[in-house]
DNA sequence: GACCTGCTGCGGCATG
């Protein structure tokens, strides 16, 4: 094959020495090249941006050259990226290699921060490549004159692949790369994407389902990096608590290792657990005040701002913070990683273990910081992981029908569509493969008349036919649906303000609610007095000195991931067989053995179930180490089906390892288990709908679902309606799509997604089946055992506020200590 | 001898 003008352009660039290519760039680059799509899978920090953006702009120079140069011709390249704060990073880099390479290449921004000036600008002439959030990419999709926009578009990448494809604003970006490939058939798309279980899936889904695979690659990046596992170990395990996530307790061995660092990122999993620790840090070694900040994503985004400068900067020794660091800038002064409490995921652990040694030769290093004796096993699981490299899957999100419909509006505000086109075109996104003619119809239907059950209220009739293209006309409709685009909904927070005027951050509404007048809290770092609410405003001042609250915030529940849980499970069995090798095992070693002594330890092929009784009640404890929501789903469905063998009523509780059943009667479960399949995937699904009260459980999820779909304003910006107003209408629309209409699609995704997301359906078949070849083993124990222990505080930590639990945890190991 | 669970992310109007 004749080289084109452009290979001798890259044989040129690969042997000057401006670039130090590494092997896999080489690879992307002559893929890209050579007119490829494809996938690069390769850590933050390794140069993966100059592995596309530097062939992007050979081939620019190339072009030129040639008379059908299509520069100065608008939007040649989009640059997606799920996060604002990457976009200027980005800019920089992609700015500082164009110049180097002395192109005429204009390179912009486009996301919500990005000012009226500049959208003008970008009005008049876009620049040659846009760096776009999803969000924003479909913003620019309802203007008028979107086909124009990208009618010289050639290249798509879309950064952080990985993180976007496992949501909604996943499906999102395949929308609208289906609609860039229908305006132009040859589009290269390229994704950069973090490791994760199914790249082979994660290129599927990028490239679409018409995407000839052959005319594809995927590059990874050589990943030889070490990445070192350490545990923060206590002297003596009594050190650690049975229960708790917090770990503080290893607060003086973790400042140990914070002072022998440059510069430590500190990871916890909750904001509350961030506070908690800084204030507990502040307390002990006030040395650090100056050198240490709190980062976590309800603190105002300006402190934020200053948090990350701090940190680039080196002026920093020890930042605290949540997944709010987890992607994002590339912070070289970080030289140490501490993972406090359980990560649940390898791959989660490994992508923040990836935050230290940004230098090339430097290994990657993190501490595991335990938070319970038992999460010492998960400390060795995880190692285990990052060793044999095993890691979770991110599932792309499939017939998601809210996004559907609102990608339809948003394209009928634009230029309108022609349904079959439009149609042809969706199917061709990984997740509408399955979508059919029938649903496409109901969607129709939804967006011009607001679906049968609303027909009377104008205010859904969004969409006209007007010469056989869907459109919008109603200029009040199209500016509502733009105010409302996208697909993350989340509550209004309560601003939190000095009165000074300095703003910290948000709290939650009930949070809020909750207080009053002179009530003391810890929030940003810093405790303050209750001063003043009023309008979604809460006036505080500094307050030194005094007992506290802890602030707290309602979040979502992240179960561990059945890769880790299975290691969790094979290490357990092998502490049986094996002698003890790991640090961490043999510092639990007591602990084993006094669950051995009042219960036992299941091997892989068993299943253990522990019975005792208390003054509470009658306790049955069960441990598939499933994960919590598996367990959550799975132990409302026992209780279900142990009262239809005769009637009685049970509290459930579970955490990752196990759950339990409390009643006030005997359950004899040897004859139970002779009798009745109670692990049966028999039923499942009916017998889950019949356990759980679905209906609830859908209609909350169906605010989301509604949220996105557009069927609830949320307001004007600046001027959110409260929480509880959208949950009473989102509820109403929920009651009338059900009542008046059976094939309601939207209706059905909520009980959809609860099932798939919220009571992990599949997971839990398959820990069911794994149960149903395993040995049942039934110990009646007199005290609560190391296991079953935590799961009872679990239970009583939902009833009573923390003084009271303390009080009760303290009553509890008096009596079931082995010294009565 | 054993206490604090609950992540992240985007976007936008009209009027004065």
């Amino acid at each position: 094959m004749a080289k084109s003008p452009g290979h001798t352009v890259v044989e040129q660039w690969f042997k000057s020495k401006k670039w130090k290519w590494a092997p896999f760039q080489q690879e992307a680059a002559k893929a890209y090249l050579a007119g490829k799509s494809g996938l690069v899978n390769a850590p933050t920090g390794s140069g993966k941006t100059y592995s596309l953006w530097v062939p992007i702009l050979i081939r620019h120079i190339n072009a030129v050259a040639k008379p059908s140069s299509r520069a100065g011709k608008g939007l040649q390249v989009l640059w997606i990226t799920p996060l604002r704060a990457l976009s200027k990073d980005l800019f920089r880099n992609m700015e500082a290699a164009a110049l180097e390479m002395n192109t005429t290449w204009r390179i912009g921004i486009r996301t919500g921060d990005t000012n009226t000036k500049e959208r003008g600008d970008q009005k008049k002439q876009m620049p040659d490549a846009l760096i776009i959030t999803p969000e924003s990419l479909h913003m620019l999709f309802s203007q008028k004159n979107a086909s124009e926009l990208f009618k010289n578009l050639h290249t798509v990448v879309v950064d952080e692949w990985h993180e976007l494809m496992g949501s909604k604003r996943g499906t999102q970006t395949e929308l609208a790369l289906a609609r860039l490939r229908t305006l132009n058939p040859d589009l290269q798309t390229w994704g950069i994407s973090a490791t994760i279980g199914n790249l082979e899936e994660a290129r599927k889904v990028l490239l679409g389902m018409r995407f000839p695979i052959e005319n594809s690659v995927v590059v990874k990046a050589d990943t030889s990096k070490k990445i070192l596992v350490e545990s923060v170990l206590p002297e003596r395990v009594e050190t650690l608590p049975w229960s708790g996530y917090m770990g503080i307790r290893l607060v003086d061995k973790v400042i140990e290792i914070v002072n022998k660092s440059s510069t430590t990122l500190l990871f916890t999993n909750t904001r509350a657990g961030t506070e908690i620790w800084y204030r507990t840090i502040i307390d002990k070694y006030p040395e650090f005040a100056g050198i240490m900040a709190l980062h976590h994503a309800s603190l105002d985004r300006e402190i934020r701002d200053w948090v990350e400068e701090a940190l680039h900067e080196e002026r920093l020794k020890l930042v605290i913070c949540t997944a709010s660091l987890d992607l994002g800038v590339d912070f070289r002064p970080v030289d140490t990683v501490i993972q406090v409490g359980s990560p649940k995921s390898i791959a989660r652990f490994i992508q923040r273990a990836g935050r230290s040694g940004h230098r090339p030769g430097v290994d990657s290093r993190i501490y595991f910081c335990p938070t319970n004796a038992l999460e010492l096993i998960e400390a060795v699981s995880l190692r285990e992981g990052v060793e044999k490299n095993i890691l979770e899957d991110r599932p792309p999100i499939v017939q998601a029908f809210d996004v559907l419909a609102q990608w339809m509006i948003t394209l009928a505000v634009g230029e309108g569509f022609d349904e079959v086109q439009l149609f042809e075109e969706v199917c061709d996104a990984y997740g509408y493969q399955y979508l059919n003619r029938e649903e496409w119809e109901w969607l129709l239907g939804y967006i011009t008349t607001g679906s049968s059950s609303l027909t009377v209220y104008d205010e859904y009739k969004k969409v006209e036919r007007v010469n056989g293209r869907y459109m919008v006309t109603s200029r009040r409709v199209a500016q509502r649906h733009r105010l409302s685009m996208g697909t993350i909904v989340s509550d209004a927070g309560i601003k939190v303000k000095l009165q000074s005027g300095k703003y910290l951050g948000t709290v939650e509404e009930s949070f809020a609610t909750w207080m009053k007048a002179g009530d003391v809290f810890t929030f940003a770092g810093m405790t303050v007095e209750f001063v003043r609410m009023h309008e979604m405003t809460l006036t505080v001042k500094k307050a030194e000195g005094k007992k506290s609250f802890l602030v707290r915030w309602a979040g979502s529940r992240m179960p561990l991931s059945s890769q880790l849980s299975a290691f969790v499970r094979e290490r357990l069995s092998d502490a049986l067989d094996n002698p003890l090798k790991e640090v961490e095992l043999l510092k639990l070693e007591p602990l084993l053995e006094l669950q051995k002594e009042r219960s036992m330890i299941p091997r892989t092929s068993e299943l253990l179930i522990e019975q005792c009784e208390t003054r509470e009640g009658y306790h049955i404890f069960i441990f598939p180490f499933e994960g919590r929501l598996v367990h959550e789903g799975m132990s409302i469905l026992l209780a279900y089906r142990l009262s239809r063998i005769k009637p009685i009523t049970f509290s459930v509780a579970m955490n990752d390892y196990g759950f339990e059943l409390l009643s006030d009667q005997y359950v004899n479960m040897e004859a139970v288990l002779k009798d009745t399949d109670l692990f049966s995937t028999k039923h499942l699904v009916d017998d889950i709908y019949q356990s759980v009260n679905a209906t609830e459980m859908a209609k909350r999820k169906f605010r989301e679902i509604a949220s996105i779909a557009g069927l609830m304003f949320q307001g004007y910006p600046g001027q959110n309606i409260k929480t509880r107003h959208l949950q009473a209408s989102s509820s109403l629309l929920f009651n009338v799509m059900t009542k008046y209409e059976s094939n309601n699609l939207l209706v059905g995704q909520a009980y959809q997604e609860v099932l798939t997301y919220q009571l992990e359906e599949v997971r839990m078949r398959n820990a069911l089946n794994r149960i149903a070849t395993q040995t049942i083993r039934i110990r009646q124990t007199e005290k609560p055992t190391p296991f079953s222990f935590p799961i009872m505080v679990d239970r009583l930590r939902e009833q009573l506020t923390s003084e009271k639990l303390e009080d009760r945890v303290q009553k509890m190991i008096k009596q079931y200590s082995n010294a009565d």
